[in-house]
DNA sequence: GGCGCCATGCGTACAAGTACGCATATTGTG
DNA sequence: CACAATATGCGTACTTGTACGCATGGCGCC
């Protein structure tokens, strides 16, 4: 048994069971040793889970968009985090439990560091566009994730309502805009950013899913991100 | 015993203890009864911090700004929302668990739905509006919190710094203005919602405080949000 | 070839949330 | 006042992460 043999395991447990059953327990049972084998090689389970969303995320991070497209480029670099956050409760658990430092969380940055770079902002520009457009998208995550599943207590109103319109898809949308427009207005050398038309103008919502948004989502496991 | 009796007793377990030590357990000892009895009066212990944060905010989210001073009373109601966020690992947990829709949330919402209307967005923007700075606010908080305490391990570079500057009150204020100004440039009847001068054109940061932050911040117990 | 040492696996134990169902108390009804 | 129904407190037990320390096995060195 080596770190890599457990956090092998440990991703094939979280690709094939909803979060709520990775336990130490189910995970050191699939290994066949004892649950407390598992401490001699990874610190705790964070640590572990940190392992394998790093392997998720080197997977699935990058934009297909052409990095020349800047505003395009960067939204679909938000929108890939926040499907994977959304979609794998074990990464938000990791954005949400200490900054992620991995290897491939440092390489998107540095990434997106350059491409906005590339867009006119001297490096503490782009830094603070970053952490910007960085915040905005792990908080939406959180919000999404934790309502997905979500049922209106009968007694709640139309409020209910309003609040499902908060964490759609093209909400995330919306917002990743507002930032954008902002950044680059705040940045006197920055090109535009935003790509296309504004995404809604005052409109119905259902005029348009979101630009990059990457077909079809689906739900897995449980969601409470606690 | 009441319900009313056991969320006063966890409001003031909540406020002198570290969060990491309100637990069950602690709180029916403080009350001189049985864990379990505890459950009799709320459904389980999300239920109850719900209660207690609503008291928390409910006491806490009005800015004492002038309302008609649009841009400044939107960022100092994000500005509290986010300090107490930070500053109650209760109230961040409560709000990565789930809508809140507690009645001092929902006043509060209102009230900022209001602002943004009078500051000539429709309905629709306004919630758009509102669903952007609510999910940056608790994005922020919630990297914040998860950030503080952090110690960056001997191995990081220069790295670390980089990433404490992205959750300092300078660098929220800085996102926060992205967003009004993208949210004003997007709304063509919007008057203009930033107060002020940039707070941080280019230069080094340090320059101003965010402007309508509480004074001093303070920390306490267990961060982990988890 | 023998001996000691460290790496590795694990048994036990504890604190946390809480499901389940019993037992007592309280209230409503004739 | 007697009895039923309901409300309330709680003992027990299960699941989870993980601290602590024992035990064993393989490796080095003489």
């Amino acid at each position: 048994m080596s770190r890599d043999s457990v956090v092998d395991a440990a991703e094939r447990l979280v690709h094939s069971r909803p979060f709520g059953e990775v336990t130490i327990r189910s995970l050191a049972a699939q290994l066949d040793v004892a649950p407390m084998s598992l401490y001699r090689h990874v610190r705790d389970k964070d640590d572990l889970l940190g392992e394998v969303v790093d392997r998720m995320l080197a997977a699935e991070w990058e934009p297909a968009a052409d990095p020349a497209d800047l505003g395009r480029w960067l939204t679909e670099a938000a929108e890939r985090l926040r499907h994977l956050l959304v979609d794998q409760p074990a990464a938000l658990h990791v954005y949400l439990s200490g900054p992620v430092v991995s290897p491939a969380a440092l390489r998107r940055m540095d990434a997106m560091l350059d491409v906005l770079g590339r867009a006119g902002l001297d490096r503490t520009a782009a830094r603070r566009a970053y952490a910007a457009l960085h915040t905005y998208t792990v908080g939406f995550a959180a919000l999404e994730a934790s309502r997905s599943g979500w049922r209106p207590s009968p007694s709640d109103g139309g409020t209910a309502a309003e609040l499902a319109a908060f964490t759609s898809p093209e909400q995330f949308a919306v917002g990743l805009r507002y930032l954008l427009d902002g950044i680059a207005s705040a940045s006197p050398a920055a090109g535009h950013l935003p790509t296309g038309p504004d995404p809604g103008g005052r409109s119905t919502p259902g005029g348009r899913a979101a630009e990059s948004a990457p077909s079809r989502e689906r739900r897995r496991g449980v969601s409470r991100p606690g």
